[in-house]
DNA sequence: TATTAAGCGAGACGGTACGTCACGTCTTAGG
DNA sequence: CCTAAGACGTGACGTACCGTCTCGCTTAATA
């Protein structure tokens, strides 16, 4: 008994090969300078080939983008400070590299194309959300944090201010930066 | 005497016209479906027009930006509160306009295009930056802040948060979020 | 003891399937809608099963030819006149039918395709060309040609004129066009 | 006053460019390797410089030959043996050569392209017709043809024959064919 | 008042990427 | 070794925009 389909099934090697071209040349030339030949060929691939897979550019950048992230390790330092620092420093990373500006330029595509948007928030963002649910949780208990606080709220209190640097003022995303914007999340800029 | 260039000056009008065909474009059929040739059309204009005045479709856009956006009004309620929520409240608002909504989608740009870049840092932002400032100031003097508070962190702080919601996420930016959102900026979230 | 190749051996079924699909799809659509694809499905058969007997579509379309018109009766009324009357009459009438016009369309492909070229000129125009033969015989036994007539000649001197009507002019080929044609070819157009 | 239309005129040289660079390919590579991007670029244009002008390969092709094939210049030898050896001579000529050959293969196109047929039929058989009606008149004012002839089917009978050796039995259409054909267009095939 | 120089709407220009389609080959599982 | 199914790499198709160029025509300041 067989429950395949009939035919010459998909090439998982011509599958993976599209998403690492794809990958590759988001790094090298940036999304406006991608094309679908341009992958097929660095791919080693004929554009129906993509095209039977994915029914436009977009939707391959952001297979490519599912396969290239792999979740950041939560971490656990002991300490809330510590383990938001290591959160944040290594999210900063990625981000600065060539593949990581590729993704942040398909943000603004979340609102045009409603199928990038539900895979970002269904595949990506509560994988990100449960690594600092678990930090916070921690912290909670070792009573670093009020026990009211809104996990949604200091997610956007974290990563807002760091991404909005990285995309949109271009000021210093470091050390420093960091440890400023973690103590703000926690003790706010209000009087003592 | 005359220090006028010679030959036919540039018709306000087509000026006008130009950047409200490309506001209504924007707002009827978004931003990937926005051409020069749809514009010109729609302003009854022809494309070198355009070109004459602008470099780029999203130079054009930029410009309908400016001219649709004018300045937020400094609030001043009597509370650090009461004018933040008006602030974000209003750039929430208008973020969320057709026309906000390209803004948003040109911030990618911000990355290959310096040209781009300079326009939003050099006309933009400092124009929020001052209101914010203004606002900051005030509530420093009637004591509702630490006197060492950093006016870039805290602009990040509010604002990062802001148009994270509004790109990434999609979660409501309403009312109750901005209060939130102000209270975590003011008071944080460690314990008291 | 067996002679047969080894393995399964071909099923005439789908031989015969491929060639009646290929000629109901040519009078359906005419040979630039032909495809492959459209040829395997109709037949309900794989496109590797065509081209294990033939190696491109057009000689599959001669093929689908060959098979499908059987050699035209050689008449004998007892007349020139009436013999060739029967001939060219059920020659008109066959490349009226949609397979007959898709046959025709098949001409230029004549001077590109060397193969179908042949397969034509030693398989189709021989039979023609003996059966008229047979019939001018006759006649000239009969004195109703002169001895030194050429075949060759004549034979383009009747079916030239009415397939060029056919395919380039789309004027009648009716009765009294065949009967000017004869009439023509027999007593020539210069004075008596 | 003008007629002129709005906008930048289209420009002869493109024009003219194409349709030489069509004839070009016909005569290097064929019809069938003949593509609009070969075209394009042999004739240093866009593919959509072409497209604005004609719908289809086709009709580039069928442009090139009416910019190609000018009309035969009427013959006027004195005989009418004379005058249909030149007429005939210089049509087997041209049909011979690359764009002759091209436009044979467009025949078949005519029973589905009712544009091209009208094509054909208003601007290129009419011309031919005139030519051979102006030599047939001649030739019956000196008596070398009945009076009762009727042009339409002593162009089948010559101009028929002579496409007919073209495209399908690939025999030699020379000076000795041509003048058996006019012989047997004049005196016919049955006894004296 | 006539000249001049740039702007104007229109639309053609050379390009480039798109997404589709058919080609002829290859790769499955099964007969 | 055949079968049906269908994926494969290739390459042409015709469409849509890009940003530039070329028309004939305003439109105002200058001479």
């Amino acid at each position: 008994m067989s429950t395949d389909a009939p035919g010459r099934p998909r090439s998982d090697e011509a599958h993976e090969s599209i998403l690492s071209a794809t990958v590759e040349l988001l790094a090298e030339k940036g999304p406006s300078d991608l094309t679908m030949q341009g992958i097929a060929s660095r791919a080693g691939v004929g554009k129906s080939t993509i095209y039977r897979r994915w029914d436009s550019k977009e939707e391959v950048v952001m297979a490519a983008f599912e396969a290239f992230v792999e979740s950041i390790p939560t971490p656990d330092t002991g300490s809330i400070r510590g383990d938001l620092r290591a959160l944040l420093g290594e999210t900063a990373r990625r981000y600065k590299t060539p593949v990581g500006q590729a993704i942040l330029g398909l943000i603004p595509e979340l609102s045009r194309n409603e199928h990038l948007a539900e895979l970002l928030r269904n595949d990506v963002l509560p994988d990100r959300r449960a690594t600092v649910q678990a930090v916070l949780e921690r912290a909670r208990s070792r009573g670093e944090l009020r026990s009211d606080v809104d996990i949604e709220l200091i997610i956007d209190l974290l990563y807002g201010p760091l991404i909005y640097r990285l995309q949109v003022t271009d000021d210093a995303v470091d050390g420093s930066f960091i440890d400023a914007l973690i103590d703000a999340a926690l003790n706010g800029c209000g009087p003592r």
